[in-house]
RNA sequence: GCGCCCGUAGCUCAGGUGGAUAGAGCACCGGCCUUCUAAGCCGGGGGUCGAAGGUUCGAGUCCUUCCGGGCGCGCCA
């Protein structure tokens, strides 16, 4: 870790540049730390004096001069330079840095002081096999919580379940009408097929078959009422597959190291009413009112701010006098229906205000399923357990939803800035990224090529459809890397058992997929290609892994060959001279490699303010690739120089160690072989 | 029409709150396995950063306009 050093750092310039220049807090320029291009320069630098050399009227080179003479001592700064060209550099007592890093990683972690955050994520439709998209959302989900957790943010992951929406409905007819099930028989396929697999198909027949003859969407339109008010077959089939289903997505997503403090479900916050505690939150607040007039007459509606934060009056002086009464118009969104019904936006609404704890009302909680670590639990309407977590009620809400859904979660900020909790608003993250689409490549092998001279034919990628039964399903992504990776580990390790090379295979093929969706940003539109996602080579995560086998490897060896662990070797440092880490020997590759994998902790901060988790990925991609260059270049348990093969040990340990973190909170784990 | 996003090497993409010589993977070419696992390493070719203006000591990064592409804007969810 580095920042507490950067603080120490920008602290001392602090006071030394108000010294120096009589300035005070409001003008002390920021202190931006950056790292030289390479560490014959420094080993940090700012480029401070140039900001202050418009404003001093010197040269920034005499200023980072001015400001290297007086800046005395600093614990951890060996010395400091000032560059020819204005950059003030500073370079660090190596040795110091790197034995502090090897101190046993205790009361490290910053104090979980920070208030509660709820991450909600992953809540695929329970009617259907979750696929490549539905992954992508859950594993930027799921770094996040790992990311802020790091930071030491306490973090509640949700998952919510949409039971009583359409697509639940449409396979509730599917099987019903269309196949003529009971639910007795609906059971009993579950218990004996891949029931999510099953659904995957049925719900695109049923897509089709509305096709055919529209009327037929009475069938769910009725089956929506009647999940609705409950007591019926139809009701009950839809609750059946939910579950069901659901489970099979728990199973899917722990394969991805996937993971949840709570399920929601929409049913009970219908049942429950929170919609209706929540209507006279936003009534009383005159957040919406009643519309009398026009075509919305009868509907709740909210006003709509286009454009919150563009108070710039335009002054169009010339504006055409009477005309454009209508550009005045606020525009409205419906929030329930003149017939009574509340949109979804309104249950929306409701289910934002009781994740901050404004609701004043909460859910019953029941056992979803046993864990080693401790139940997963799911909300429910009655006889829930008396003795549960404290769920709800956060600080800071990420909802992690694609970005179709923009809009609407600029809506659910304006409810809450409307209803008079606009800090509440400022906390309310949408945490949003692009779609999963698939190459032509891969469409094609999936049976669906887009007619040739079709709008389709002409765009880079193919949209995924679950109406149309289009995609690439989560498990058979997941089973088809893991086959090709345990091909790969028998292929390498002959001896290993089949239970250990299964296990094995399992955390590259995940490695392989998180790491394929994270390294993109968000904003991307990724173009799903199987091969390229199958490939274990250059920038993935099997190469992460790769990299961290190898350096364990090397301490197994040192162990069996020589009688030295790795306590042992950071023991010994003390008396050992650090030539080698300290360039004496020429060069620095030993010190670069420390130095960069001391920089995690920025990395995360980095990742945290941006919300951006490429970072992460590229920062750790290239620590490996730092790593496997050191590797073939200099070896320790071939090295006859002993201090030098110490020193290169104690650098490889903080580094496998920091490359181990930064692949945890990529959710990927580190095999015993490979 | 309005809003958001994208445009960087042949392809796919990175490029902290502007800073030191624009990077990586793939593909292509040439090397390296009696020495800690070749899922690796070393070397090579490849760029008007969509275009034009502007701000700045300094712009791939910030502002404006334009071009090309995607998505969103419902008494659907």
């Amino acid at each position: 870790m580095i920042l507490p050093l950067h603080d120490r750092l920008r602290a001392h310039l602090g006071r030394l540049l108000a010294q120096l220049y009589s300035l005070d807090a409001q003008t002390t320029p920021a202190v931006p730390l950056e790292y030289p291009p390479t560490r014959e320069l420094g080993d940090l630098g700012t480029p401070v004096a140039f900001e202050l050399a418009r404003r001093l009227r010197k040269a920034p080179r005499a200023i980072a001069q001015a400001i290297a003479g007086a800046f005395g001592a600093l614990e951890g700064v060996a010395r400091v330079a000032a560059a020819p060209n204005g950059y003030l550099n500073f370079f660090l007592e190596r040795r110091g840095f790197l034995l502090d890093r090897l101190l046993p990683d205790t009361s490290r972690r910053p104090p979980a002081t920070a208030a509660k955050a709820i991450v909600e994520h992953t809540a695929i439709n329970p009617n259907k096999a979750a696929h490549i998209g539905h992954l992508r959302n859950s594993t930027l989900g799921d770094t996040l919580v790992r990311v802020l957790r790091f930071r030491g943010v306490p973090v509640e992951v949700q998952n919510y379940i949409d039971d009583t929406g359409v697509q639940v409905a449409d396979v509730v007819v599917g099987f019903r009408v269309l196949e003529q099930k009971t639910l007795d028989q609906i059971r009993e396929l579950a218990g004996s097929t891949r029931f999510d697999y099953y659904c995957w198909d049925l719900y695109a027949r049923v897509t089709e078959w509305y096709e055919q003859d529209t009327a037929r969407l009475t069938h769910r339109a009725e089956t929506l009422h009647a999940i609705e008010h409950g007591g019926t077959d139809a009701a009950d089939a839809a609750a059946f597959i939910a579950d069901r289903i659901v489970r099979c997505h728990l199973q899917t997503m722990a394969r991805m190291n996937v993971d949840y403090d709570l399920l929601s479900w929409e049913g009970d916050i219908l049942r429950l009413q929170f919609w209706a505690q929540a209507f006279e939150v936003l009534k009383a607040s005159g957040a919406v009112y009643l519309q009398t007039e026009g075509r919305l007459a009868g509907c709740w509606v909210m006003p709509i701010q286009d454009e919150p934060e563009a108070h710039s009056p335009k002054p169009e002086a010339r504006s055409e006098p009477a005309d454009e009464e209508d550009q005045a118009e606020e525009r409205e969104k419906v929030i329930v229906r003149s017939n009574g019904v509340v949109t979804y936006v309104g249950k929306d609404i409701a289910y934002q205000f009781w994740k901050l704890g404004l609701l004043g009302r909460d859910f019953q909680y029941r056992v979803f399923a046993g864990r080693p670590e401790g139940p997963l639990w799911a909300t429910c309407s009655s006889g829930g357990e008396t003795d549960h977590p404290a769920f709800g009620g956060a600080a800071y809400v990420y909802n992690v939803i694609d970005v179709r859904q923009s809009y609407l979660q600029k809506l659910l900020k304006q409810a809450l800035i409307a209803s008079g909790h606009p800090e509440a608003a400022e906390r309310s993250h949408h945490f949003s990224y692009e779609m999963v689409a698939l190459s032509h490549a891969t469409a094609r092998e999936l049976g669906y090529a887009p007619p040739a001279g079709s709008e389709d034919a002409t765009r880079p990628f193919v949209e995924v459809s679950g109406r149309k039964g289009l995609g690439v399903k989560a498990d058979d992504l997941l089973d088809t890397l893991v086959r090709n990776a345990g091909r790969e580990v028998a292929s390498r390790n002959p001896e290993l058992g089949e239970a250990e090379r299964e296990r094995i295979a399992q955390m590259i093929g995940i490695a392989a997929v998180r790491y394929f969706l994270i390294k993109f940003s968000r904003t991307k539109i990724i173009a799903f290609d199987l091969e390229e996602a199958l490939s274990f080579e250059g920038e993935s995560g099997p190469y992460i892994q790769y990299a961290v086998v190898r350096a364990n490897n090397i301490f197994q060896k040192l162990w069996q060959r020589d009688g030295l662990n790795e306590a042992g070797v950071v023991a010994s440092l003390a008396n050992v001279p650090a030539a080698e880490l300290e360039g004496g020997n020429g060069g620095h590759e030993l010190w670069q490699l420390v130095l960069d994998a001391s920089r995690l902790d920025e990395v995360v901060e980095q990742v945290v303010r941006s919300l951006e988790f490429s970072v992460l990925a590229k920062y750790a991609f290239s620590l490996a690739q730092a790593f496997n260059a050191f590797y073939h270049r200099s070896p320790i348990l071939n090295e006859e120089r002993d201090d030098v093969r110490r020193w290169r040990a104690a650098a490889v340990i903080y580094l496998r160690d920091q490359l181990t973190r930064a692949l945890d909170l990529m959710g990927i784990g580190v095999p015993p072989r490979m």
